[in-house]
DNA sequence: GTGTTTCTTTGATTCAGATCAATGGATGTA
DNA sequence: TACATCCATTGATCTGAATCAAAGAAACAC
């Protein structure tokens, strides 16, 4: 019942990404603008939301679920190249067809816009082009600090750093104590971490349980981590351990 | 002697990167009066642009030479995430620190801006930001193919990915005939190419060589390379070999 | 000329992760 | 209850690229 889903998400004011989507630094009246031109989908997990290089009549962001980004070789190889959570944006003004396929792995919502009126408004509302350039900037480094996880890191270093990046995300959408213990579900499956990593999925398990064995992360079932301590798993994944925010 | 290095460089009208670079879209009263805030910087190969992590005040474009962005974990290891070439952006507005080392791996010229006047003309001037989100999604879009690269393919098809983007990269900054035959130097060391594809320099050598011995390539020296026939190479990187551009 | 340095090639051996194969647990359903 | 299906684990074996090691080629200094 995709009404039922968005029917607590009419009013920008009250959006869950309001302060950190596409639209963050929107004055009220361009925001109602973008009221006017928005509207809500659903998908379910699994669910196909574009194809790579089909064409693309809408843009949008990520309100509530999780999605990938990837591409595929002629052969079946699959690599992923984006992990989508709330606030993330979808599609490129500019262009007509998607480049990659955009895949929800959890029942999702987005807020949609389509294409061309989003294009006006963009060329007329700098704050939309600000924010926009801001928030690819840092899909960028994202992207660039995965380039140095897929070409030189180890099986084990590759996990403890896909574990650390989901922490550190979960963390900043839920605020929680500095020290509290982190606590999480894996969004993905064995396979789409490999298709992530660069790995296979047998090697993703058998590091996932290398790493439950030597107490760097608790799991019960196959989703549910518990991180006891960060500082170690930072260690595990080879990361500067003194986080050295650039701001 | 750099001032004769960029004496013929003083107006922004004959730039050769003109069209391209960040300040492409920008009409004559805009150009104007970046050219009143812009200055040329020389570097020689080898020679370090800027240090991860240190404060950086400029940004700019590389007008002649060749860059590279690259990180490096404490144990040594690194890896390449961005090679620049003439027109293409260094620096991030809006931040303060350099995240990755830049390093000229040729004699090299860039436009320099200092940071906050340029910020400050950002914000006034809507094609510059304007250009600079179009440039930072095609970056974004390579960082992404890159992925692919690291992450699925084999050491031959990474070598073959590597030569198919100099070359056509090569291509569309000296233009030529579509059927011409494929001539440029590498501008990069074995090593070098190994930073960048995630692999060692024996490797890197022992696959060129095998290409050559298989006929993909022809080699003069250790950096002059002829390809005879480039479907052939696109095939041997594993890439659709129908260039289905997306625009 | 002779040595030194830098970049590259090639060979021998090792090993991390892929591949092939079987099994286990959870959920659904006829 | 039996039996699919999906996802995950674990074991045995293989292999592509890393590592260790030596030597060749070009550029430069003395």
């Amino acid at each position: 019942m995709p009404q039922a889903i968005a029917a607590d998400l009419q009013d920008c004011g009250d959006c869950p990404i309001r302060h950190r989507a596409v639209c963050a630094r929107c004055e009220t009246d361009e925001l109602e603008r973008l009221d006017e031109i928005k509207y809500y989908r659903s998908y379910e997990a699994g669910q196909t939301i574009v194809w790579s290089g089909e064409p693309m009549d809408f843009v949008g962001s990520v309100v509530r679920g999780i999605a990938t980004l990837s591409q595929t070789m002629e052969d079946g190889r699959t690599q992923m190249v984006g992990l989508l959570l709330p606030s993330d944006f979808v599609g490129r003004p500019g262009r007509r067809g998607a480049a990659y396929d955009v895949v929800a792995t959890t029942d999702l919502v987005m807020c949609c816009f389509r294409k061309v009126p989003f294009e006006e408004m963009m060329a007329r509302t700098p704050h939309i082009a600000q924010r926009l350039l801001e928030m690819t900037l840092d899909e960028l480094d994202a992207a660039r600090e995965w380039m140095l996880v897929l070409g030189r890191k180890t099986a084990r270093e590759k996990i403890a750093s896909l574990l650390s990046i989901i922490a550190r995300r979960d963390a900043t959408l839920n605020l929680r104590a500095q020290d509290a213990k982190i606590v999480f579900d894996l969004p993905l499956t064995r396979e789409a971490m490999a298709d992530y990593l660069g790995l296979t999925l047998e090697t993703v398990s058998r590091q996932i349980s290398a790493l439950k064995r030597d107490g760097v992360i608790v799991l019960e079932g196959k989703r549910h981590v518990t991180i006891p301590d960060f500082e170690r798993l930072l260690d595990e994944a080879g990361d500067d351990s003194d986080g050295g925010f650039l701001s």
